[in-house]
DNA sequence: CCTACCGATCGGTAGG
DNA sequence: CCTACCGATCGGTAGG
């Protein structure tokens, strides 16, 4: 029987139990996240896992702000001190791509808010619409950086920022799959010519 | 108790359970595709349904063909018909959106190949590699398509075959997202905006 | 954070 | 295609 913890050894368990469960997650699925299983890999019980939580749809919902913030710690910090619009989309175009190809160690299974998102997307509930708001977040931010390039001049003065998004959005889910179920290694060479097409680069 | 059914009932059978087992899976995966829901939908025991397949693998199986046999008669007989090259892929254009956009009483959560794409790009065995054996025989068709295009000077001689396919594949799974998570009625004008760009459609 | 449970459901089998 | 099972695992709780 180990020693009732303190708080701050509490929540470092609840940061390791999180971190197995986003690699888990990014494998297996929120819904192939079961209380066992993450019990079993760190070595705890049952109990003891969920206790940190309460239910099983608090732990996913847990588990998905844990990746949410591992995903902009990858992506969005690095092109924080980029100058907004078209030199900071270029950056987000390449932190992006090595998010999904070296982000391994993190997230395993491949892109974890694009499992999430085909996961959840006929259903209901507070997993299925946290992963809205989430996806909806990012669409905004990088809308906002389009709209940024056409002020400066950097983009055509009629372009439709909701379809670049769209698009670059598109080239990024498809990365994934062509990444994962393919393993194929000019996907990446394919994503970055496609994404300066859009942003209007050579 | 039900009377033994002849060799043409039980073919009947198993075709139900199928057609149940694609609508099923479209919104809850091929793993939360369960024995027990099954049978309960079709008002069958377990043992019934089981006894078709043998196990739940190869009743995922059986399902996958039978949701790709659904997607033929959606996206590719239409358009058998149609020239060779460009006309074919336009006409493609718009039935695999019409798949996306109205093919709800088949596939109620959408695209079942993104789906089970997704659910399975992280893992091995026989299901996700029939999975990415479908999608690559979907992929070299939209390609020969291109090539012929360009062989008839329908596209420009410098394109690349397989980067516009990468680039309609990567429409459609951001269409089908668009469509699920976010109920965008826009989208599919997106799409098509997207892809006859790709087409070189003015 | 643990042990010791709970009812429900999982995939699958025996036997008719 | 059914009934009647099997062991394993699911999410979750009581109590310490």
């Amino acid at each position: 029987m180990s020693p009732r913890n303190s708080r701050i050894e509490a929540r470092r368990t609840r940061e390791r139990i999180v971190e197995r469960g986003i690699a888990l997650a990014s494998v297996e699925g929120l819904e192939g996240l079961t209380i066992g299983r993450l019990a079993a890999d760190l070595q705890m019980s049952k109990a003891g896992v969920l206790g940190h939580f309460g239910t099983k749809e608090a732990l996913q919902l847990a588990t998905l702000q844990g990746a949410a913030a591992a995903f902009s710690r990858l992506v969005w910090e690095p092109v924080a001190h980029e100058k907004p619009g078209l030199p900071r989309l270029r950056a987000v175009r390449d932190t992006w791509i090595a998010y999904l190809e070296t982000g391994r160690d993190i997230f395993p299974g491949g892109c974890f808010f694009t499992t999430a998102s085909t996961e959840f997307d006929a259903r209901g509930g507070p997993v299925r619409d946290a992963v809205a708001r989430l996806l909806r977040v990012w669409r905004h931010r990088l809308a906002a950086e389009v709209r940024t390039a056409v002020a400066a001049g950097d983009l055509p003065t009629d372009t439709d920022p909701d379809q670049v998004v769209y698009e670059m959005v598109a080239l990024y889910l498809a990365l994934n799959q062509e990444i994962q179920l393919f393993a194929d290694p000019t996907a990446a060479a394919r994503t970055r010519r496609a994404v300066n097409r859009l942003l209007d680069q050579p």
